[in-house]
DNA sequence: GGATATTTACACAGGTCTGTGAAAGTCAAG
DNA sequence: CTTGACTTTCACAGACCTGTGTAAATATCC
């Protein structure tokens, strides 16, 4: 990893509590507009404990991201692993899936809006979208060996499902859906 | 239009250099973290001009998305108008065009992230994506006749340029770039 | 040049923000 | 029962935030 990884159990009880509730902020009401007496409050912790653990806001939201990206990845690969091929089409399932319970997008391009680019969290960023970039690559790669240009079709499909995903937070006209009826004909 | 259309020559001199450099803060540095002292002073006025002005931040904000919706669709058309067939390509190296001299992706993704969806310039935010998306259907409707589903075929497109340029803030890869390449082949 | 519109200057209100200090309280494990 | 790690309490600092009131100064237009 291009940044230090991070436990959620090396985290106290409360510790958790607060990351759980920044998480959920921080994506419903973007990064700046939630401070960090909210984020205590709504943990049942004070804003000591908040510090005490995390150090600083700008501390708390990079692990909200490594921690979202450890999460995410992990529930990718459980995916992927009882998938049935073309396991790419996967990929559009867990962002549809995603989409069913979270209504703003994608948490990572949201973020990057927010952040200076020297942010530490925004390493974190780029490391997720390059990771699920790559991923898509190897998975193509792997499953449809015919294809003359492996790398151009993941690209292909990875684009067409950020463009999608990233939509779902403004207007969901049917894109996810429609993202996944176009990748399905791509990879037949 | 949903909204109120917005004219700037509606605004003094004063107030045009206020659109301008919020125009240029709000995108570089994100909403919340641009106050409307930072950019009174920047504009070489008083935050009092401002108020007299505009009214509030919010409304400002959303002035700027309007403003930033007018400029970018009257420069669409008139590249539209002299670009050779396929046009659709003229969209992607608008895009292109854009991310040489600005480097944070979409203004339009990156305010819907931080704005509660009952912003005021929320509704701009989803007039412009639909209109863009509008737009290339139309465009593959007329050019591409031949296609057995030129609606699935603009969204296909709009989707890889969404996705490509969405990504552009966050690291280039050259994906803008590739997407324009794979527009090219899927227009053949 | 005189009426009208606009901007300045500047103080101020009332919040909210991140972050700290220091002492007292709580709780679990040895 | 004691040690040590964690949390609470609560006051406080200092900065920044949006927005306003008012009177004087300056443009702009007929």
């Amino acid at each position: 990893m291009e940044y230090e990884a991070a436990n959620i159990h090396d985290l106290t009880r409360g510790a958790q509590r607060i990351l759980e509730v920044a998480s959920k902020l921080f994506y419903e009401y973007g990064i700046h507009a939630v401070g960090v007496d909210t984020i205590a409050a709504e943990s049942g912790v004070t804003k000591r404990t908040l510090y005490n653990n995390f150090g600083s806001k700008d501390a708390l939201i990079t692990r909200y991201l490594k921690n979202r990206h450890l999460v995410w990845w992990q529930n990718l690969e459980e995916r992927l692993d009882i998938a049935e091929p073309p396991r790419a089409l996967a990929f559009f399932d867990i962002y549809a899936e995603d989409a069913r319970t979270i209504t703003r997008g994608c948490a990572f391009h949201n973020a990057a809006a927010e952040l200076p680019t020297d942010h530490p969290a925004y390493a974190v960023i780029r490391y997720h979208k390059r990771a699920v970039e790559e991923r898509f690559v190897e998975l193509i790669a792997e499953e449809q060996p015919a294809t003359k240009d492996p790398k151009r079709l993941g690209r292909h499909l990875f684009l067409l499902l950020e463009g999608a995903f990233t939509h779902h937070g403004i207007h969901d006209r049917g894109l996810l859906a429609e993202a996944r009826e176009i990748a399905r004909e791509l990879l037949i």
